[in-house]
This record gives structure tokens, C-alpha cells and sequence, in this order.
DNA sequence: GGCTTGCTTGGAGTGCACTCCAAGGTCATA
DNA sequence: TATGACCTTGGAGTGCACTCCAAGCAAGCC
């Protein structure tokens, strides 16, 4: 899962000096947050964060001994990933194969670069429609820009 | 609504000699095309083109003696300009607020141009996001590339 | 005239991605 | 140890953007 121990910035430090010093911040904690944490990281709803797990599209998170979630940095590393790949407009079923092609091991490299390439693809696609959709925009604003100077 | 006489390409030809001779591609046409005509032009449904006049998100559509709905090259341009602000991701609602202020007039220039302005920025940002994706995108996908030679 | 194909309507149904709820257990601080 | 914020679950609910349905009218062809 190539997850490299990357270095986030301080994120959204939210209501730091109301609580007793929360420890929001990624990078100073070590390796378990709770999902509320993980929220103020990830942007996502302790809802959704349940709701992925549920689907399958978290690879088991850690429990503390009485159940509660304890999520890690690489957990968190995904979270990011799937983030990124939510917002190409993936479909999360698709996320979902991912995430088991991800648990299955090492075999699965070959299936798991095409469904990235194909991705890829989608969003190169997606890109170039932006583009178009940017100059169509641009058209129309400077026509009532220019054309629409009423009062 | 600054409708430009925009020469279209010939799009997807069908089944273009199998029945006879069904007038599909928009030029040759005059300005009165039936409902399925405008799906083969616009891969909308005919569900969806109902709909969206339902919804407001359509300017009156024409229609025949019988009542069927007969629409004009203008509308196939709206439509186009429709298809492009929705796979921005713009909340159709956001497309009917739009579609209201053209049929109020001119004296609404301003208003428009805020809305499109505001969904540029808002495609600005998809594209960064998308960007940023598919750089870590590219950089699993190597992965997978080099190390990944199993087998 | 009969058949097929296409169009009409209001209203109900679908699929996706969450989003919320109730009922109860846990944790940190005063 | 009590208070209040936080966490747990399964299951139900929500909002969006379609998507489909049934029942019926209309047009073109044999």
C-alpha cells in the first residue's frame, strides 16, 4: 500500500484553545485518533467514516479495549486517497474493488494499476470537458460584462 | 440570451439509414425537432428533457397542433449550455435559479453574471482538484509500474 | 381498419451517497 | 462520583437527479 509517512500541515485548527488542547494537528500525535479527531483532519462525517468501514472501504480499524475506533496515520493516509479519488467523481463501489484488490495483496498490482489508469483516463477526460465548459463561461460573462452595462 | 447560430458538428450519425432518412444531424434540419430527435442530439433522455421543463429548467418548448413538444435549434443550444453547467457539478436548482433570471429580461445581466462568475471559480477549483489527483494518481500508478512486475 | 411506433401526463420508484436516530456504553474533568 | 461530551450499533430516513410506469392519444403504413 506504498503509504509514505507524509507530513500534513496544521489543517484547520478549529476551536484549539477552547478545549484543553485537543490535539488536533496530525503530525505531533502518534498513531491513534479518535474519530472525532479524524474528523477535524479529514473533513468527513464520523457518519461517513463509519459508513466506509461498513461498505468495506477501510481496511479494519484498530479498536481501544472498549471498542472505540482508533484510527492510525495510515488510515489517515487513506482517507486522503479516497478522498481524492471521491472527488474525481469515482463511484464508491469502485473505490470499494479497490480497497479489496488492496487487501487481497501483493497479486493484485497488475488489476489494481488498470483501475487507476483507467481512473486516469476519466479524469483527463473530465478535465478537458472543464476546459470547454470554462470557455463557454468565459463567453457569457464578458457578453454581460461588456453587452450588459444596464444602469 | 444571446443565442449564437452555432454550426454544430454533425454528431453521432444512428441509424441514419435505416429508417427513412430521419433528419438527425441538427443543420440540415429546420428549427422543429421532436423529442427523440433531440435525444440522439443531446444523449439526454426523454425523460429528462420532460423534466427539466417540469423543473423550469427549460423555456417553453413549442408544440405541435397535437401537443407533442417541437424544439428549436435555440432550445438545443440552451440544452447544450445546460449539459455543460451540469457536469460542472452545479446543483440543478442553481440551473433553474438561472434559467429564471433569463425569462425576467435584461435587467437581470447583473445577477447572471455573478452566478456564472461564481461557477467559474467553482470549476477553477475542480480543476486544481483534479490536478492534484492525478498527480498522485500518476505517482501510485509508477508504483505499480515498477515494483509492481510480479509475475 | 388494424398494427406499430411515438408521444403525452401525473405520480410513483430508483440508486447513490450519505445522514440521522434511539438507546445505551465510555471517558475526562470538577 | 457526577456531569457532560463523546462513542457505539443497526436500521431507517433524506436529498438529489433522474427513471419508470400506466393509461391513453396520435401518426404512418399495409
Amino acid at each position: 500500500m506504498q503509504t509514505t509517512p507524509t507530513a500534513t500541515e496544521p489543517a484547520t485548527p478549529a476551536d484549539i484553545c477552547s478545549a484543553p488542547a485537543r490535539r488536533h494537528p496530525r503530525p505531533d500525535g502518534q498513531d491513534r485518533y479518535t474519530i472525532s479527531e479524524v474528523v477535524a483532519f479529514t473533513g468527513l462525517t464520523a457518519h461517513t467514516l463509519r459508513w466506509y468501514e461498513r461498505i468495506g472501504l477501510m481496511p479494519h480499524v484498530d479498536r481501544s479495549h472498549t471498542g472505540q475506533r482508533r484510527y492510525s496515520n495510515r488510515d489517515l493516509d487513506w482517507l486522503d486517497f479516497v478522498t481524492k479519488l471521491r472527488l474525481t467523481g469515482m463511484p464508491v463501489a469502485d473505490m470499494v474493488r479497490y480497497a479489496e484488490l488492496v487487501r487481497e495483496g501483493e497479486n493484485t498490482y497488475d488489476e489494481r494499476r488498470a483501475l487507476l489508469e483507467s481512473t486516469r483516463r476519466d479524469v483527463l477526460t473530465r478535465v478537458a470537458e472543464l476546459r470547454d465548459t470554462l470557455a463557454v463561461l468565459d463567453r457569457k460573462i464578458s457578453f454581460y460584462a461588456t453587452e450588459g452595462n444596464t444602469r
